[in-house]
DNA sequence: CCCCCATATTGAAGTTCTTCGATCCAAGAC
DNA sequence: GTCTTGGATCGAAGAACTTCAATATGGGGG
């Protein structure tokens, strides 16, 4: 076995998002904490209700919308949507009758910058 | 319920990348596949040995480096590398007694694009 | 040839996730 | 007030995930 060790860098602070996930070993926490982001990704449904979402001119949908767009119980995208908003994906407000969801860019510019290389991922246009 | 439709502009093709997960609702065909990287992605053990083999200055890691690195079993390690391997995020090679990982940058960068606003997207310098 | 070491694979236990039907809550219409 | 409609929450069933001990495999050394 070959004697090297790993030098941790991580958590520089609750929310310092910068040595990305190619550029030094991620600590253990902020593991975790991406982790949940990522898992909130990992599902077809979820990804599609984010992608509805995000691309939607008006920058806001209607969750009868979203729930018409799938052949799930309205439970089910309700729960789906619950985990986005938990993972800091989107976010929702109740307008009378109904509730409409928008994209949270900054998480998404965050997520895009963990996983850029290095060299590029100083390029954040905001 | 305000009758919309969504209009799906997802798969132009095996490999085409690039409407991303922003500009246009995702087909359930390709979310079914970006969710399995991410998901791949949703496990904070995998993005510690991801991020391990990304930041190793020569490319290489060697699993028995990686193995050491975490209090959990071998057969666990090997079994989250093979879900890294199966999403396209890295790739190995026998050499003697050894088995070393590298990253395969092109799905992280696949990734960084999907997940970026349509206008900053263009933008993966190789 | 047999032994040893580094990884991978198998099989099983416990946990978490996805989904649903049933139910609850909020707000507008009557 | 009562009714209706949009959406969230609850509880349960089944599938998938994480982990381990045990075992298999692949190569080098004696």
């Amino acid at each position: 076995m070959s004697k090297r060790e790993f030098v941790v860098v991580g958590q520089d602070g609750a929310d310092a998002c910068c040595p990305g996930l190619l550029g030094a070993p991620l600590g253990e926490e902020r593991a975790v904490e991406l982790a949940k982001v990522f898992k909130a990704l990992g599902d077809p449904v979820r990804l599609r209700l984010l992608s509805m979402i995000a691309s939607r001119a008006g920058g806001e949908v209607c969750v009868c919308d979203l729930t018409a767009a799938f052949e799930l119980s309205q439970p089910t995208i309700s729960h789906h949507l619950k985990l986005l908003r938990q993972a800091g994906l989107i976010d929702c407000e109740r307008r009378g009758t109904w509730v409409y969801y928008w994209l949270l860019p900054e998480m998404m510019n965050k997520l895009a910058g963990m996983l850029a290389r290095p060299a590029d991922a100083v390029e954040v246009v905001s």
